[in-house]
DNA sequence: GTGACTGCAAACGCTTTGCAATTGA
DNA sequence: TCAATTGCAAAGCGTTTGCAGTCAC
């Protein structure tokens, strides 16, 4: 667990409810809320509490060990940062998140610093749209 | 104002209230917050509810008159449909917005439907990233 | 006249914060 | 030891909702 000795180097304490969320990000297969999180870490600390969850979180994001996305709903998303290199196709329609090459994006990044003076963070950038069982689905009139 | 038009075609009542939520929404160069509608508003109708704007808002978003977006931040934006057709670049260091393209994104468009199963709906992107005056700034060091 | 619409106030859900108690180093 | 960290409870903030009164039609 290498954020532990991140941790540590930086002279923050190294406490269960750190190791446990952490072990939680690790755990997870891509971007997790801050409630899945807290859910997870509760069967292993049913003590720790959500606040301690939102701190600890603040505090990795700002050591630069995860990363907050916003995927466009109402609660916002924490990766580990070893799995950052990617971008996220979400299915509006059935809410199902696929993950995409991290080169998908380098042409339109390369378009617009030249056309646009703008460069883009494109490391992690979430898309919208419809899968393809959902676009079937809809095809067929099915719920 | 043909918004007021589609309201009355579809039965829906002509409020003094909707007229005044449509005239910002028009006046708005791009995107707008419901709080910014909310004060832009009450200028002009000082005893208006702030759950009225959500309201119309949520009725307009129906109607297909206006586009809610999730710019990245802790509000919801809104526009009105007919300025829709574009991307927004997001300096996420001075917050400055700037519209690009409807084109710019066919290229990827066409690739994710081809590699990935996926039919993104690209009209109304938003892009994260640096704008040029804020490289320099940062590159110079200064805040 | 009457149902759609509004204002008000309170609730909601996610996130943040103040504070006193606890705990890692 | 003792400042960093936590748990708790309450507040914040944008948004939504229930309800009674009002107003467009």
């Amino acid at each position: 667990m290498s954020c532990l000795q991140a941790l540590k180097e930086r002279e923050y304490r190294i406490t269960p409810q750190r190791a446990v969320i952490l072990e939680a990000l690790h755990q997870a297969e891509g971007h997790i809320t801050a409630e899945d999180i807290y859910s997870r870490v509760q069967a292993k600390y049913p003590e720790i509490n959500k606040s301690t969850v939102y701190r600890t979180l603040e505090l990795l994001k700002k050591l630069g060990l995860v990363v907050e996305t916003d995927l466009g709903g109402d609660r916002l998303h924490y990766h580990h940062i070893e799995k950052v290199h990617h971008h996220h196709l979400i299915c509006q329609r059935c809410g199902k998140v696929t993950d995409a090459d991290e080169g998908l994006l380098t042409p339109l990044k390369e378009l617009l610093t030249r056309n646009y003076d703008f460069l883009p963070h494109l490391r992690h950038l979430a898309i919208f749209g419809r899968c393809m069982d959902c676009r079937v689905k809809e095809h067929e009139g099915r719920p």
